[in-house]
DNA sequence: TCAAAACAATTGGTCATGCCACTTGACCAT
DNA sequence: ATGGTCAAGTGGCATGACCAATTGTTTTGA
């Protein structure tokens, strides 16, 4: 059975959609200043707070302006394309990584610590003790990544790289792409970091770059030939 | 004569933000349910609403979820790129802006569109034009590369570039920085611009890489030569 | 005994009213 | 003309009240 979620529309939609619609058709061109909240109050017939609430959303959208004791008047209507800010997709965040990770690896080649060394082998450890069970697996595997950023000693790329892991975790397609891959079997594979690791330890930028390109190269690869076998 | 028109904030922003902030710094977790409006009216110090006000801008900012009857509700959060701890150095942004700039260009050479390439000697245009007012020359600097990231067609990279950008601006360091490079006379090369615009006219990763790298670098350069000579 | 129905408390949704600060334009004094 | 004053209009905010939906508790009935 299905059930459509009742939506209560609350009234101060009802109102923003009908006065951006008055707007979109042009009845009410740019510039133009809109009736006082306490008229159109009673001109649609609800009380002023829900006009200013309707108001707020329009403003927040960009549709009019409000000034303090003046009025609220027509913003001029910017085709400006949507800030596509809906959601990178798992492809987009490969490439990325692939680009900022590889050069972090380089740069953590140079400056990386000891004790950061350390950490990084005992995360190996980690994924090696936990590859029965994926989620702690994969959680080290962000580990890993995570601290090798931060040896950049580069606060912009670490809070970068950070944030794409985030993004995969987070993103809703990501994830189910993800748990795809996971359910195939397919997983980082650990000697691949060991290679990295090497790098990093005789302090070789060029290996280290290339072993960690390598590697998110992989697993763009085992993505998209998942992906173009699927099809 | 430089006056800067007084913005007179409302309260809801303010509370909206307050909120927002919780809500980022993890104060108030994903799930969470929050106050009820009478609650946070009294606690804010605010009326009631002031509360709803900043509660729609909330939700249409898609922060929180407000069910009716049951209370509000902190939505999934989408992460955001922000700086790890007290900023990022004028240095590191350079660093930054070197490796991710320079792919992104490379990967605008391949995809980029010829309304983009037209766009892209607009801005030129502009930077001669207002070549006397740093201001302006800088801000057509700023679109400039940001249409570059766009024209990577990777919305990840597009928003990294902004983000460093921004951070340019902000950053108290980076700002006086950027106020004592200005005064001693070291601008953006048109010219470079133009090298790389016509890496990109001829659809040449390779090149349009180069060119973005030394134009990057050139600025690192001037920049640590100034401080240098500095000292 | 236990599930269903009724209830009560809580919460968001809306309304009405009042006062304040700011804007604006008309009017007045200089 | 210039500037200053003032009143009307407007948005900003507060208060208090009531409605409707939700949710947990209590009561009821088989």
């Amino acid at each position: 059975m299905e059930l459509e979620t009742i939506k209560t529309e609350r009234l101060y939609v009802k109102v923003a959609e009908q006065i951006s619609k008055l707007v979109k058709e042009g009845n009410i061109k740019t510039g133009d200043k809109l009736p006082s909240e306490r008229v159109l109050a009673e001109r649609i017939g609800v009380s002023r707070p829900t006009i200013r609430e309707a108001m707020i959303a329009l403003e927040i959208a960009g549709i009019i302006e409000i000034r303090t004791g003046s009025g609220i008047y027509v913003i001029d209507q910017k085709p400006e394309l949507f800030p596509s800010d809906e959601g990178v997709g798992p492809f987009e965040i490969l490439d990325t990584r692939y680009i900022v990770e590889a050069e972090a690896c380089a740069l953590a080649a140079a400056r990386i610590t000891d004790e950061q060394l350390q950490e990084l082998r005992d995360t190996i450890k980690e994924m090696e003790e936990e590859e029965k069970r994926p989620d702690a697996s994969e959680q080290a595997d962000m580990k890993f990544h995570l601290l090798i950023a931060e040896a950049s000693q580069n606060s912009a790329i670490s809070a970068i790289v950070k944030w794409l892991w985030e993004l995969r975790n987070q993103s809703a397609l990501s994830k189910s792409f993800m748990a795809r891959l996971r359910k195939e079997g397919i997983h980082p594979s650990i000697n691949q970091h060991k290679r990295i690791i090497a790098a990093l330890e005789i302090r070789n930028p060029e290996k280290a770059r290339i072993a960690m390109k390598s590697h998110i190269e992989s697993a763009s690869e085992s993505a998209s030939t998942y992906f173009a076998s699927k099809k």
